[in-house]
DNA sequence: TTCTTTTTGTTGACACATAGACAATCGACT
DNA sequence: AGTCGATTGTCTATGTGTCAACAAAAAGAA
């Protein structure tokens, strides 16, 4: 409420501490992935694209991870040469290709599915559904706020 | 529990959800830092700094911030070119530095704090003090259930 | 003391992220 | 049809992160 608080309070401590949890998550995914050589953003792309068996656009991707378009050609390219997607043509836009994955890849998420799955599971050990429901709605209110104090800065 | 789950759970949603809202958190911090063209990670050196009024050497800076070493060589590099910290010699070890803020940095650090505190209780708008304690303990045992996982895994 | 191991900071190579500028293409409008 | 603004992907520059290899210095063992 205090617009210009002088102090860290409550509210401060639980965000820093969700930043943290949420880094510490963040790093034992790359050491999780690093078992297939994946790194946890070329995983995301993956896991998108099981979505689309037709293929989608890089700038689809972009927009549903959340990235710059031209980080996304970074990472098609290195996801390219490592044979696990391929660049197909679109003939709808000739500007934009179909991003596809290849029968690699769907044997190698064939491979990491399960354990992925398993290991959000793992972490919450001794969660309850209710309590992990709970959670969720709570997290999706902070979005919401950040979202709100988000616009209220100059862009 | 499951730890061959075959598909996403509750518990999988929560913490997606999780890296989410965080990484919101981490966008909206980008964009109110820029306002004093800091990045969020220099603003965390910055404010790390404040509490070693007599330097601090730059492997402890990166245990602090949980970054590589090399990593801190570079982000010390660009904010002393600003100005913002020193590098002076250190008596009591040679191969070290103390890192130290430099009258423009508490200048700067006096204009940000009192809005930063500020944001973190914007965005928590709506929740109460007790709230927001019980959202950082379950944070805290999500944070040791993902360091319990990070142990089974092939290091 | 001397020998060995560890630690500190830098460097180079790379991955991942942004932003801005650009060419090719699309789409809408006249 | 032709024109003009928006979109798609790429490129360059830069910041942030990792890791491995290195020199200098510190710390420990003999």
């Amino acid at each position: 409420m205090n617009a210009s608080a002088i102090e860290p309070g409550t509210h401060y401590e639980a965000l820093l501490q969700l930043l943290r949890t949420s880094e510490s998550i963040w790093n034992a995914s790359r050491v999780f992935f690093d078992q297939w050589n994946l790194s946890p953003s070329q995983f995301n792309i993956l896991n998108v694209l099981r979505d689309h068996p037709d293929g989608t656009t890089q700038i689809e991707l972009s927009r549903t991870l959340i990235m710059h378009r031209s980080n996304v050609t970074g990472m098609i390219d290195r996801l390219e040469q490592r044979r696990l997607v391929a660049r197909r043509d679109n003939p709808d836009d000739r500007r934009a290709y179909r991003i596809v994955l290849t029968k690699d890849a769907h044997k190698l998420l064939d491979e990491v599915l399960p354990a992925y799955y398993g290991a959000a599971e793992a972490v919450f050990a001794g969660f309850s559904r209710k309590r992990s429901r709970e959670l969720t709605d709570e997290l999706v209110a902070i979005e919401r706020g950040v979202a709100g104090f988000a616009e209220t800065l100059p862009r």
